[in-house]
Formats: structure tokens, sequence, C-alpha cells
DNA sequence: TTAACATACATACAGTATGTATGTAAATAA
DNA sequence: TTATTTACATACATACTGTATGTATGTTAA
């Protein structure tokens, strides 16, 4: 019965995207364990080996969407030489990826009340928001932005995505919502722009 | 031991704003209705006769506050009588008034998660969001901002707010803060201004 | 190769919170 | 004055989470 280490790895994996599921389908309060671990053909007792809590293993939920959208940005971004079309190409990625798939309600929704606001910023800080500030830091540094607060626009940036985020999600048609979206943010950004 | 219209009223007020207290302080799903109802020296009973469950009382709680906002947001906005100052001096209210008292908490962390993304949206278009797309439309008519999507820049501007909101409040100087935050919406706006 | 131990779960149970059904005294309506 | 609401209290069913404990199996070292 006792599985070895890329076995276990798997059933970590399997516990985490199907979680992922119910938690994107039902929210976090509305989805019992018991649900999680009946579709993976296990008991509670497993969850609670791999994971402290509950909340344990939403945040490893949490964590794989950051990090896939993350990538996405980054990979984006990397498109261009040019600090301005990083971000904007950074920008419109992170719109289609956190509407993709429901990961809003997660990601946005669910993520704060559940992890608490000052672990949920952590999060934020080390995946997405952080590069956001580093590249704005980067373009203020090279004179193509507006002396402001770094830190000031970065939340209102990230806050303005994250928003929007949840209005693109409700549309049917999301390639429109997200042009609409990028033409107030790339409005807004050549307000700051130097 | 029955209680009159009056007393009734004052009863349901009394509930709230414990509530409202023990929702700031803890949060939604760490708050027992029974140390709520214990402070305001009733039982359970008490209110599950008034609010439909304890969704229902926390609903009474938000809407409570939005409206204390909103009202703020409005007075400020009033004060003057040009388009674009008004939208200044509202969004400035409205960061002071999110960011007081730890309103935060309930308007813009457990409130998405406790009422539901539909609910929420419901709540904020009738009151902080509502007023911040009449005003935005209004100065669209009046050409005195570009021609792009009034929705996609009201949720981008409440976005921006809200999350701002989240950074100032953790500070301490927080005029300081919302200084810098508005340096940073003005520019944002002029972004757009026509 | 076997004893000692760790791992990966299952099972049972305790604790806590919500919601609901029902009872009851007082106020209002008839 | 009687009937009927109203404003609760009380008792209880239900639903989860978390924890303590048991157990089978793999691993390591003497």
């Amino acid at each position: 019965m006792r599985k070895n280490k890329v076995e276990t790895e798997q059933t970590i994996r399997n516990l985490i995207n199907i979680a992922r599921h119910h938690f994107t389908e039902y929210g976090y309060v509305n989805t019992a364990l018991e649900e999680i671990v009946k579709e993976a053909g296990l008991t509670r007792g497993a969850v609670y080996h791999h994971f402290r809590n509950k909340k344990g293993l939403f945040l490893a939920v949490f964590e794989a969407i950051q990090q896939e959208i993350g990538e996405y940005v980054e990979t984006a971004a990397a498109k261009s030489n040019h600090s301005w079309d990083q971000l904007i190409n950074g920008c419109q990625a992170f719109l289609e990826g956190a509407a993709a798939s429901h990961n809003q309600r997660i990601l946005l929704i669910d993520g704060p009340a559940v992890l608490g606001w000052d672990t949920f910023r952590k999060m934020d800080e080390k995946y997405s928001m952080n590069s956001l500030r580093e590249q704005l830091q980067l373009m203020q540094e090279q004179h193509l932005i507006q002396p402001v607060s770094t830190e000031a626009l970065t939340h209102c940036l990230s806050g303005a995505m994250n928003e929007v985020v949840l209005w693109i999600a409700d549309h049917l048609e999301q390639k429109d919502a997200i042009e609409d979206a990028m033409n107030v943010l790339r409005l807004l950004l050549d307000g700051v722009r130097k």
C-alpha cells in the first residue's frame, strides 16, 4: 500500500488538481474536503497527512495558479526589448491568464478572505505584483515614467487589473473585453509616461 | 419582554453595530454569532428572527458601511462645480472613507468572498461604483475624457482605488499614503483626459 | 535478513458552528 | 376581550473541521 517518492508526488499533484476544480467551481467554503478525497479515491486522512489543513491545501492550489500566470506574464514580457512594450505585454498576458478558466475566484475572491490579507499580500508580492513593481522601478530609473511613489503606482495598477479581470470574466466575448480594458490601461499609463 | 417598534429598531441597529465591530476585528469566519448576541444580551434566536442567516447580518453591516462612505463621497464631490474636481474630490473622499476604521476588511476582503461575486458586484454598483460610473459617463459626454469604454474605465479606477486603499491601510501615517496615492491617481487620470 | 523505524494513509471521535423547529410571553389588532 | 402577531428563547439536527490513533507497507542498518 505504501507508495514510493514518485507515486507520492503524483498523489499530491492529483489532490491539488482536484481541489483546484472544486474551489474554482464551488468556492472555498462550499467545498468539503470529503468531496475532494472521494474523487481522488482517498480519505481525509490523506489530506491532513500531506497538508497542514484545509487552508494549506488551498494555499497549494493558490500558489500553483499564481506561478502558472507568473510564467505566462514573464514569457509575454520577454518578447520585447523595450521597457514600455514589456509592461504592456505583461499587462495583457496577466489579463488573459487571470481571466482564464475561472482562476479569478481562487486568486481574487477567495484568496484574500481565506488566506487573510497578510498572507495573500505576501503571495501576491512573491508572484504577480513583484515583477510588476520591478518593471516599474526599472522604468523609473530609466526616466520613462514620472517621479511618483512606485509602491502606490504598483498597487494602483495591480488593483486596476485585478478588478478589470473580474469584469472581463463576466463577458462571453472575453477577447473584446480584454481589448477594451487594454485601451483604458494604455491611456492610464500614458498619464504617468514621461 | 416583547418590545415595541422603536425598541425593536434599536435592537436591530445595535446588533448591526456589534456585528460590525466583530467582523472588522476578527473577520467573518472567525466571528461566531454567539459572540455577537452575547454582547447584545440576546440569543441567536434574535438574529435568526431579524435576519435570514449569518450572511444576512453581514450584508446589513456591509450595506451600512457602503452607504456611509457613499454619502461621504457625494458630499465631497458636491463641493465643486467642475466635473474634473468633483471626480478628484470624490476619489480622495473614497480613499479616506474606505481606509478609515478598518472598513476595508468588510468591504474589500470578506465582502466578495462572503456575499459571492454577483451579490458583491450588485452592492458595489448600487453604492460606490455607480456614482463613479455616472460621473465618468457625464464627463465623457462633456468631452472631458477620451472616448474609451466607460465600463472598463470605471472598473479600472474602482479597482485601483480598492487596492490602494488596502495599501494605505497598511501605513501608520495614512495621510501621507493617501497623498502618494492621489498623486498617482491624478497622473493616471491625466492619461484619459482630453 | 531481520529488527527498528518512517511513510501513507484509514478510522473514529471530539469540538464547534450554523440553521431550524418549536415554544412562549407580551403587544397590537379585531 | 379575544385573536393574532411579534420578538425572542430553547432544544436539537446537521455539517464540517481537526486530531488522535491504528495499521499496513516500504526502507535502512546491524
